[in-house]
DNA sequence: CTCGATCCCTGGACGC
DNA sequence: TGCGTCCAGGGATCGA
């Protein structure tokens, strides 16, 4: 599930492998996760990559304006421009030799004038793909918050303290802060102690500035180690990363707390799973975490948890 | 403003 | 072995 860490290693990976490349044709699988795929058949073939960016959990692929040779295509729009790529849950982008079989679930193959395509598959598609030129992409960029990286003890506290929501739905809020997913704030809600059901309001300046250390330091160890792979992340060169070993929450309930031994708790905050410790991590005001698993823990969060809010089994 | 619910989509896990 | 069901989750959207 890429968050900041793993577009940031395959933004990089990326860019090692492409920068430079010249885009010559486009060849589109199912479109429906793509703003226009017109736009991208007729705007991309000419034009040059670059540079590839990360905006939040956004890769930005900056394209040349279009050259003399081709110019007379484009009906005078040959300014530059950018490719917008999210990988959603399961999106994966990489380069591979043209002639190679393609791998279930690609839709786009971008043919590159070195032999190779780079190619985006994605199992879900709840990825996205919009060609945008200079204006609609600043309108798209526009509503989105702070880089968690780069955010200042002033600008973090100014942006969580004074919201009512849970501190998790805020983490999570790509207007408040931009990359950063379930498993991050998961993580750095753990290591700064603090309840993902607490809400902004309630949390003190000190809560915020180590919430903020802990996100920050977590973040930038994940890079380092390329991100977490937990079901099918694979970077541009479609390697797996080595993150998910450090995780101290997220996946792990029912498992003994790394600081006290307690046993990791799971519940649902901002309609998310939120693992979390109950003793080093106190809830405000009564709130429920689900059941241990055990053999039977489907059949107890049915009859036991009383009003389970997503069983309205489709009839 | 904040919440929950619903939809999108597919593969993998699990129960029987 | 196979079938059905649940679940994962980022984001958009809608109604309370």
């Amino acid at each position: 599930m890429p968050e900041l860490p793993e577009v940031e290693t395959v933004a990089r990976g990326l860019r090692q492998a492409i920068l430079g490349r010249r885009i010559l044709s486009v060849t589109l699988g199912k479109t429906d996760f793509i703003d226009d795929p017109a736009a991208l058949e007729q705007h991309l073939p000419g034009r040059q990559i670059e540079a590839v960016e990360r905006y939040g959990k956004f890769m930005l692929l900056r394209l040349s304006a279009v050259n003399e040779e081709t110019r007379a295509a484009t009906n005078g729009d040959a300014a530059p421009a950018s490719l917008l790529v999210h990988l959603g849950m399961t999106g994966q982008i990489a380069p591979s030799p043209a002639g190679q079989p393609l791998e279930k679930h690609t839709h786009v193959c971008l043919l590159l004038d070195d032999g190779r395509e780079l190619r985006y598959t994605d199992a879900r598609r709840f990825g996205r793909i919009a060609y945008l030129t200079k204006t609609s992409l600043a309108e798209e960029l526009a509503g989105f918050g702070a880089d968690p990286l780069e955010v200042s003890k002033e600008e973090f506290a100014n942006r969580i303290c004074e919201r009512r929501a849970r501190i998790k739905a805020l983490l999570l809020d790509q207007s408040v802060l931009r990359g950063v997913g379930n498993i991050y704030a998961d993580e750095s809600l753990w290591r700064a102690r603090i309840h993902p059901a607490r809400l902004g309001t309630k949390l003190s300046g000190k809560d915020a500035e180590t919430l903020r250390r802990a996100l920050q330091d977590i973040l930038r160890k994940a890079i380092v180690l390329r991100g977490s792979s937990i079901s099918d992340f694979l970077d541009a060169a479609g390697e797996p990363g080595e993150y998910q070993r450090h995780h101290r929450a997220y996946g792990r309930e029912g498992k003994k707390c790394y600081r006290c031994k307690t046993a990791i708790r799971r519940a649902i905050v901002a309609g998310r799973s939120s693992y979390f410790c109950p003793r080093c991590q106190p809830s405000p005001r009564s709130f429920a975490a689900l059941p241990l698993p055990g053999k039977n823990r489907r059949k107890a969060e049915r009859r036991g948890a009383g009003k389970s809010p997503r069983n309205t089994g489709k009839s």
